[in-house]
DNA sequence: AGTCGAGCGCGCA
DNA sequence: TGCGCGCTCGACT
């Protein structure tokens, strides 16, 4: 749970009105397994203090949130904190990325 | 451009 | 032990 854990830590501390792709947490955790970050986030209980829709792929796409790929919530949620989105992408990601 | 297959780490059967 | 997943990237079409 080690991996888990470091995933979590690190999306907890995304600030607001910002997003990081999965690839640089992967990065972050010195490892190739993008796919297990999403994973750590799938099985996330706790949505309240890990902000997992701040979370998107590298190309800008919003990915999933709660299980559900392209979830609107998540990109609902994005535009409230002032990310514009266009068709499940987020526009110039460059400016919200963080990390 | 759009599609395909291969690699990673963890969880579940 | 084996397969799949909220992904990514290099190769092909």
């Amino acid at each position: 749970m080690d991996f888990s854990e470091k995933v979590l830590g690190l999306v907890k501390k995304i600030p607001k009105g910002k997003v990081t792709t999965y690839k640089k947490i992967a990065k972050k955790l010195n490892t190739n397994a993008y796919r297990a970050v999403g994973s750590a986030l799938r099985c996330n209980d706790k949505p309240i203090i890990i902000p997992c829709h701040r979370v998107v792929n590298s190309d800008g796409a919003v990915g999933g949130y709660k299980g559900v790929k392209n979830s609107k919530e998540k990109i609902r949620l994005l535009k409230k904190e002032g990310i514009k989105i266009k068709s499940s992408k987020i526009e110039n990601l460059k400016n919200h990325l963080v990390m």
